[in-house]
DNA sequence: GTCTATATGCAGATAGAC
DNA sequence: GTCTATCTGCATATAGAC
C-alpha cells in the first residue's frame, strides 16, 4: 500500500534526520536509526541502498529548509537594519528549536565543503549578490576591501556561537542550567540589535582612528 | 634504546594529532595513523594501549597548549582592550597555523562536553572569576544580567567564525583562493580592534534606546 | 513492504617471532 | 621495540521467505 510506504519512509526519515545530526554521518549506527524508526535494518537499505544515500537525503533536506530562507531576506528591499532583525530573528529561533544543526552544519563543512557549496549554489542563493548588497546598503565604515566580509563574519558567529558552544558555554557560565541558557538565547536578537543597530545606521562607531599604535 | 622509544612516540603523536584533528575519532583510523608516523598498527597499540586512550593523549595535549595562555591573558590587571589585544592576536594566529582545532574542539564539545569542562577548570582557570572581571572591567552598555555572557559570546564568535566556517567561506566569498583568505584573516584582529575598542572605552554605541518598534 | 538470517568487509586489538 | 600474521567483533549490506 503506498500510503504506508510513505508513512514508513516518514518516520525513517524522521529518525535518521535525529542520529545523524547527533552523531555524524560516522558516527551514527544503521542500527540505532531502524531502531528509533520502529524497523528493522533490512527495510532500510530497501528505501535508501546506502547510509550514505540515505544521509545524503537527510543532509539535503535539512539544508533547504535554512537557505531558501537565507535567500528570501536578503531580496527583502528594506533598510539594512530590518534585514538584519529578520536574519537573527529566524535563525536564533530555528538553533533553539534545533540544537544540534550547527554542529551538524560544521561537521560537513570539513567533510565535504564542495557538496555545500553547490546545493546553495543551487538555491538561486549567489555569493556575489550578496557581498554586492552589503556593500551597497552598509555604511562604508571601514576601507578594507573585506568589509562585507568581515560584517557577516561578524553577524554569523555571534549569532551562531551560543548555539554551537553550547553544551560547553552552558557548563561554564550558566551553572549547565538549562532554562537560564534558553533565557539568555531567547534575549539574544535583542541584544545584538541593539548592538549593531547602531553600526547599521552609520553612526556610532568611529572605525576610522586605525590603531596603529606599538602593534 | 630509550632515545628511538622517544622519537617514535613523537612520530606517533604528530601523525595521531593531525589524523584525529582532521577527521575526530570516530573517522580517523589507526592503519591511517600508522602509515602517516611510519610504523605498524601494532606498534600503536604497544604505545597506546587502545584508540581511546590514544586519542586522550592527543587531545589532552594540544588542549593544553592553549587554554593556560587564556588564564593568563585573564589576570593582565591591564586595560581591557589590551587584554582583548592579546586575546584577539593570540588565538587568530594559533587557528591559522591550526586550521583543524576550531572544528575539532566543538566536536568535542559535544561529543564529550564533561571531560573539556574538567580540563579548563583543572587549568587554575575559573568561570566566575572570568564573568566578575568583565563586569567589572567593562563599561555598563547593557543591564542584562547575563552582559558578561553576551560579550563573551560576542568576542569568540567573530573570533572563531572565520576559522571553523573556513571551507564554506572561502569557497563562498574568496574564490576558494587561499592566500586571499589569509589576508582576511591576517588584518581581522586589528578590524575587530577597531571595531570593537570603541565599545570596550565605554563611548560609541548607545545601548539604552532598547528598539521596542513593533517587535 | 517487511521480516529473519546470513554474508561480507573492515577496523581495533592481540600473539608471537625476531 | 618492532614486525607479520591472525583473531575478534561489529556495521553495512544482501538473500530469500512470507
Amino acid at each position: 500500500m503506498n500510503a504506508l510506504k510513505v508513512e514508513t519512509e516518514q518516520k525513517i526519515i524522521n529518525a535518521a534526520q535525529e542520529i545523524f545530526i547527533e552523531k555524524g554521518l560516522q558516527g551514527a549506527r544503521m542500527q540505532e536509526i531502524a531502531d528509533r524508526a520502529g524497523i528493522n535494518k533490512a527495510l532500510l537499505h530497501y528505501y535508501f541502498r546506502s547510509k550514505e544515500q540515505l544521509f545524503d537525503a537527510i543532509f539535503q533536506g535539512t539544508f533547504q529548509r535554512i537557505i531558501p530562507q537565507f535567500a528570501q531576506i536578503l531580496r527583502m528591499k528594506t533598510k539594512p537594519e530590518e534585514m538584519l532583525q529578520a536574519l537573527l530573528e529566524f535563525y536564533n529561533n530555528f538553533f533553539m528549536e534545533n540544537p544540534y544543526m550547527p554542529q551538524f552544519f560544521f561537521h560537513e563543512i570539513w567533510q565535504n565543503p564542495d557538496r555545500i557549496a553547490g546545493i546553495i549554489k543551487s538555491q538561486a542563493m549567489h555569493p556575489e549578490e550578496l557581498v554586492a548588497t552589503l556593500k551597497d546598503k552598509l555604511p562604508p565604515l571601514s576601507d578594507s576591501a573585506f568589509f562585507p566580509q568581515h560584517m557577516m563574519a561578524n553577524v554569523m558567529g555571534m549569532l551562531l556561537f551560543p548555539h554551537i558552544a553550547r553544551p560547553l558555554f552552558q557548563r561554564l557560565f550558566f551553572n549547565n542550567d538549562d532554562q537560564q541558557y534558553n533565557l539568555f538565547l531567547a534575549e539574544r536578537t535583542e541584544f545584538l540589535m541593539n548592538m549593531l543597530g547602531g553600526l547599521m545606521g552609520g553612526h556610532s562607531v568611529d572605525l576610522s582612528n586605525a590603531p596603529d599604535e606599538n602593534f
